[in-house]
DNA sequence: GCCAACGTTGGC
DNA sequence: GCCAACGTTGGC
């Protein structure tokens, strides 16, 4: 299976490009998401060796923060089972869970953030999914003509 | 804080 | 299975 780019999004304000920076081995688990189709993302299709972009949304302004590559496949999320977690389901259980998470590690951090605007305005981008307006899902996959463009704005910084 | 877009829920 | 009501996301 050839190797595949995605977009992960967070709220800086619940987990950011600066706490991957700070965790050990800069590698988190990249847990909540409660969303089907991001769900199906990350149980059936997000593989370890895949590149991800670090996206900050709910931010000033929004965009691409880094990039990381996903160390673990997909596994059951077990915030899911727990009930002092924000992230707790009653209709999730371990034999049937429904919820899964992948785990990241940095790659580099961004000197600067890549901002929603500039993605918009980038001649290759125009059919992105993040570019695209009410376009709110928190994994997205990503083509590899669109990484190779973004990867070229990384470069000139 | 506003609000458009989208996803989910639940009555029927 | 339809769809109105409601909740959430996320840019601005």
């Amino acid at each position: 299976m050839a190797k595949r780019y995605w977009l992960f999004k967070n709220e800086p304000d619940c987990f950011s490009i600066d706490d991957l920076v700070k965790a050990p081995d800069q590698t988190a688990e990249w847990e909540g998401v409660r969303n089907y189709q991001a769900r199906n993302f990350l149980r059936d299709e997000v593989k370890k060796g895949d590149e991800v972009f670090f996206y900050h949304s709910n931010a000033n302004p929004p965009g691409i923060v880094g990039v990381c590559k996903v160390v673990r496949d997909g596994y059951p999320d077990p915030t899911a089972l727990d009930p002092e977690s924000r992230y707790y389901d009653p209709k999730s259980t371990s034999d049937d869970p429904r919820w899964y998470m992948v785990d990241v590690q940095l790659t580099r951090k961004l000197s600067d953030i890549i901002p929603l605007s500039t993605l918009k305005a980038a001649p290759g981008l125009e059919s992105m999914m993040v570019t695209q307006k009410g376009s709110r899902l928190s994994i997205q996959p990503v083509t590899a003509d669109e990484w190779r463009t973004i990867m070229k704005l990384v470069r000139r910084m």
